[in-house]
DNA sequence: CGTTAGCACTCAACAAGGTCGAGTGCTAAC
DNA sequence: GTTAGCACTCGACCTTGTTGAGTGCTAACG
């Protein structure tokens, strides 16, 4: 059966009705409100048409049409328009980016934020991982008698605190010594290949710096502790509770399943399937092939069977140092989703690539 | 009218009974189920005076009956026992300050988190600020060739990052000498009346370090935000989605209602009130003042009219530092928070003064 | 005089039946 | 190929009846 240009047009009016009224659409509804110039009856024909080849689904007999996966599979693939931003949109994606580009785990967070925000859907964010990025500095500060932080900031504009207790209270003095020790041994390498030098480097750190060999044990601690920090994947989510605004899961108990779907951090890495999964049609109207939807049944998971995750990369160079996605029902205005993805992504990786290029 | 000691043991026993089901109490299950030795017909007298006395209500006619706020606040002040807690709560939460002490303010988010696994309710946060403490070290760690981490760390044990981005490049050492010069000069100084120095200290540090003034510039900037950032309290929820598995809050729109308000910042600052209302009684059986109690009506927001507060502050010294509080519906497991949140503080507290008096 | 059994009464919750309207599929005519 | 007309379907909504948990009141009991 041919896809013609009139079946095209009904498919367009009954999911572009459905994004926005979560309402089934009979064909008197479209005859009335789309100026096809064919009546009712000839509109049911061609349904019964679009029905039979799977792209749209009656609820229950005698109800109006509502797409299927399908339906929308072929509408974000063929059909959809990007939207373009407005100004106002563009210039607050932009000014989110430049404000915050030095330290790439808040940016992430704050966009994951303000794409919640903008689109009224949930969206998960992964965190940038320093297990593979080198290290550029580190440099230890006094907190407390026995108390230092260790500020490390690594070749990916990441800097991360991590508190340690140490056996003795080194001054101020002393702790910008380590540091520059640190520094001179270490920069440039990965933090696991550190680690791996530890015991090496031990005595020698110690004898340059003039502390006992003790001292420096809760350091390789906590440089352990940190790559088994990031090596579990961080992940956020924000604007979880746009969920509730959503007629598909008004029943409570569909909506807590959702809820508690997005706390299971497991799953949610699965979701964001961590830059891999990126074989989904690309967007054809965009032509943007960091950006990868899938579609309610698409999903491995079956708790999201009713649901669409529009998602993309971050990268620095060819390295993927996180992604970001956006949740919601299968019901979601893709348009606007992919459109202001696609800005975000793009504003961030040009900026990233300027400053890692230069 | 006496409370005697037979309708306490009814109070009681409609109270601990609705907590466990969120159902109205009858006459004839707390004849069957308590064994106070009398007919279904006399706890039905003792109800009716209960029920005069404003301390439980009927929902509506021929229905059983539910406690009142007033009831709960009786229960509350009166009643109701400390709950032991088992020795593997006890332990996790001893941990939990143990590990965390160093960092006050993610020890609070962390605690914030438990306190909402282990109660299964809500709880808010709000983060210990740095405006009124003064400054132990500050550093500065080069991050890009533009860019900067300043690490401020202050008495009260909170390192924060900052990143700023400067007029040139400065090397590692420079950087540290820079830290060096702003140490000796600010150390033991509050952040506001560092800022206030800025124009008189400039040229003395541009000077010492060898930079140009300008270059400061970011830094005074930096500084001010800091301030901005810290003087808007930080406030974070934790556990929201436990809201709904309370059978009260069924209604899709009474949730939302609570998520709703439990997003608004400025209702959450009024909400814990910011250490200043410890007026309401506090709990008698625990004789413990740092912790208060705020139910249904009593609340100020009628939006949490159907919901209670247990709160707690944080101290070092006499300067608060933050404080935790839990929601839930005012069927609340009283008992089961004031010992839990109770316990929390006094680990913490204890350990705090510790240090801060050492 | 406090306690109890008995009884009439109330009301939410649930089920059953009825009506309404939006929507469909089919057929015959244009 | 398109359209009007018509019978049919089914969820949504309303009404009505039934059930059961629970109450208040009264009269009788120890």
């Amino acid at each position: 059966m041919i896809l013609n240009d009139r079946k095209i047009k009904i498919l367009e009016a009954i999911i572009s009705d459905y994004i926005r009224t979560a309402e089934p659409i009979g064909s008197r509804t479209i005859a009335k409100k789309y100026d096809l110039g064919v009546s009712s009856a000839t509109i049911r024909n061609e349904m019964s048409d679009l029905e039979e080849m799977g792209l749209i689904v009656q609820p229950h007999a005698s109800s109006g049409r509502v797409p299927s996966d399908k339906g929308y599979r072929l509408y974000v693939n063929e059909l959809m328009r990007a939207r373009e931003l407005s100004l106002e949109e563009s210039d607050f994606l932009q000014q989110l980016v430049t404000k915050n580009i030095g330290q790439i785990d808040f940016l992430m967070q704050e966009t994951a934020k303000a794409l919640a925000m903008l689109t009224k859907y949930t969206t998960i964010v992964s965190e940038p991982k320093i297990v593979k990025t080198t290290l550029k500095h580190v440099q230890f500060v006094p907190l407390d008698e026995n108390t230092i932080v260790m500020v490390i900031v690594t070749d990916n504009k990441v800097a991360k605190n991590h508190v340690l207790k140490v056996s003795k209270e080194l001054d101020y003095q002393k702790l910008s010594e380590l540091s520059l020790v640190f520094n001179n041994m270490f920069s440039g390498l990965s933090i696991k290949d550190i680690i791996s030098e530890a015991s090496v480097k031990t005595s020698q750190i110690a004898e340059a710096v003039g502390v006992s060999a003790d001292y420096l044990e809760p350091i390789w601690q906590a440089l352990s502790v940190a790559i088994q920090v990031e090596e579990s994947v961080q992940i956020y989510t924000s604007g979880a509770k746009n969920i509730l605004e959503f007629p598909e899961f008004s029943d409570i108990e569909k909506a807590r399943a959702i809820f508690n779907t997005l706390e299971e951090k497991e799953l949610l890495i699965t979701i964001l399937g961590n830059g891999t999964n990126l074989t989904e049609p690309s967007v054809a109207s965009l032509r943007n092939d960091l950006i990868s939807v899938v579609i309610g049944s698409e999903n491995n998971l079956v708790e999201l069977k009713n649901c669409s995750i529009i998602k993309a990369n971050y990268n620095i160079g060819n390295e993927v140092v996180g992604s970001i996605g956006v949740i919601g029902p299968t019901r979601m205005d893709y348009p606007q989703v992919v459109s202001v993805l696609a800005n975000i992504v793009k504003n961030i990786n040009s900026v990233l690539k300027g400053i890692s290029g230069g």
